[in-house]
DNA sequence: GTCTATAACTCGATAGAC
DNA sequence: GTCTATCGAGTTATAGAC
């Protein structure tokens, strides 16, 4: 009984610090040291818990990506306008960054590295339906409200401004001359400039 | 002579094996052993003519990013119109991301690995200068040919929307339905579309 | 369960033969 | 100039004491 409560505890203490350290220097980039020395206990008792490093950066991800991802999926098929899906889906997005600093970079390296099984991890199996979005989309379009644009095109634009701006983060500091809290109000001020800047563009 | 014929052609062979494996795996996942193999020689002699394998990458990465900032830099302080500006500003950057297609997720890796250091190397010391895009843009806003808006945002917007596609391809691909051609076809158009998304969305 | 010590491995770099 | 063999630093993983 005392044994599997201290084990419970421990192994909470090691994923949180994990978290920490993976989330700051990514899977490469972080050392069992690190993750060891952030709980203040010791390496080997991360491998007692965890076999590997691999094992343990998988528990991490899986549990961060595995909220975010549906709470995507049924944003688009959800049942509101799309302007509020627009505005909920850059609002999404940008927290969940904010949340998250090194996990777009790493899910775009992961990407790149294997295709096809990497999107069947994230999404388990079943991509995202596009279907409501995409037919929303053309009735705005057919009763003119909005301008012309293929869903292609919206979702790209969309999804590009939220999410690079956090990969490409130290060059926009460097050139826009922007500070830790300056990026950080600028990301904030974002999820309503995003919205307003797709609504303005498509809106007649 | 035959020494000097042959040294410079290993050299030139040893250059473009390393191109291929640091641009296919960054500089951290890049092995000598890799480079080595990839050339069919082996590793002693990549230190025999780059000392060490930072030096190596350094070569690499001045020749590949050396011809590209200078443009944009150029394209910033140039004498014409914002909309042109933002015209060509897409188009060379969409270009450059076509014609290499690894080069945006291996730089934004080794941005986030080495962020000041980095910075220094591909603007040669330089920071691109602003104030010009700023005062165009201002002078627009106060002419009200244009809604405000800051220089910040909006290059946010224009950059992200320019390059995240091809960093996120696989993704997009696989989502949105694309196969290599319609991908293809899509960014080409996107050369006109998102200035004219941009310029929708800020013009009165 | 937790610790210390160390094995095992990876990888950049060098020595030295040819 | 090119090769084989090996060193040495850094890191993950394990053995074994408590």
């Amino acid at each position: 009984m005392k044994e599997k409560r201290k084990n419970t505890n421990t192994e909470e203490k090691i994923l949180a610090a994990a978290k920490k350290v993976f989330i700051a220097k990514g899977m490469a980039g972080a050392r069992m040291q690190d993750i060891a020395d952030e709980m203040g206990m010791n390496k080997a008792l991360l491998h007692y818990y965890f076999k590997t490093k691999e094992q343990l950066f998988e528990v991490i991800f899986k549990e961060t990506i595995g909220k975010f991802i549906p709470k995507l999926k049924a944003l688009l098929i959800a049942d509101i306008s799309l302007e509020d899906k627009i505005k909920f889906f850059c609002n999404e997005y940008i927290q969940m960054a904010q949340d998250n600093p090194y996990l777009p970079l790493f899910i775009l390296n992961e990407l790149n590295k294997q295709p096809a099984q990497f999107i069947d991890k994230i999404f388990s199996g079943e991509l995202p339906d596009l279907n409501k979005f995409t037919f929303q989309l053309e009735q705005e379009i057919k009763a003119k409200r909005i301008k012309p644009i293929s869903p292609v095109q919206l979702l790209m634009n969309m999804m590009s401004m939220c999410i690079f701006p956090f990969i490409a983060k130290p060059m926009f500091n460097a050139v826009l001359g922007l500070d830790e809290l300056q990026f950080r109000l600028t990301m904030e001020q974002r999820k309503k400039d995003i919205p307003k800047f797709i609504l303005d563009s498509i809106k007649k």
